[in-house]
DNA sequence: CCTTTTTACTTCGACTGATGGAGTAATCAT
DNA sequence: ATGATTACTCCATCAGTCGAAGTAAAAAGG
């Protein structure tokens, strides 16, 4: 299960991704993260919201009201051209982070190797 | 150069890792950050500082003074056994956030595929 | 028809870790 | 003696996450 402050910095990111293949709303979005995740990161909903505050405020993402639901009405978002230019410079650093970080890493321990 | 955001919940990990090697101090460790990031993460004094007392308090960490010197006294640390374990648990954390966060990042850009 | 469940989102206050800025302290080079 | 370099400290602030609680609308079930 992975630590919110692992994650703090990729949480736009996931969000931007799951934009890119289509509209979608907080909800489902919250869902579709944890599945995708096979159950490591459940992300809160505060903090699934407040990205999204983040996200429109930059411009990143536009909402609008949905009209089918099958509860409270849904706020679908549409991801912006510029949006898409954040999540590809997002993906960008996601490669440098793990080149860097990898350095630090030691390799996983294998059962078998030795002792 | 990367983000505090996305290092934010490997600081730790990267003084732990440089510990696991040698003792070591405050100014160096910062030196060997930067150095081994290939100049992509220059760690900021305040925050490594901060991660010291916290490792510390931690019992991950246990600080001693160094008698040679170049300029101020420095204060050397030594990992500990739980130092080490929670390295290798930050290690292990951080193979499932890059399995993770890669089935959310879309595959970097190659020139001469098509257009 | 009234209650409960599920869907869907909002608000609030607290906390952690990173940050800029300033300051301190000791040694070395000139 | 003066300044540069090494080495660390303190403080106030900020962004992003989190727990807890609450609101709102539609569907499900008796």
């Amino acid at each position: 299960m992975l630590g919110s402050d692992v994650m703090r910095g990729y949480n736009d990111m996931l969000i931007l991704c799951l934009l890119c293949e289509g509209d979608s709303y907080g909800y489902a979005i919250s869902r579709e993260i944890e599945r995708r995740s096979g159950g490591e990161y459940p992300i809160k909903e505060t903090t699934l919201y407040s990205a999204f505050g983040r996200l429109e405020k930059q411009g990143y993402i536009v909402p609008y009201q949905g009209s089918e639901t099958q509860g409270r009405p849904r706020t679908y978002y549409t991801i912006t051209d510029e949006g898409k230019r954040a999540y590809a410079a997002k993906c960008a650093e996601w490669r440098v982070l793990k080149a860097v970080v990898d350095r630090f890493a030691k390799e996983e321990t294998k059962n078998g190797s030795n002792s």
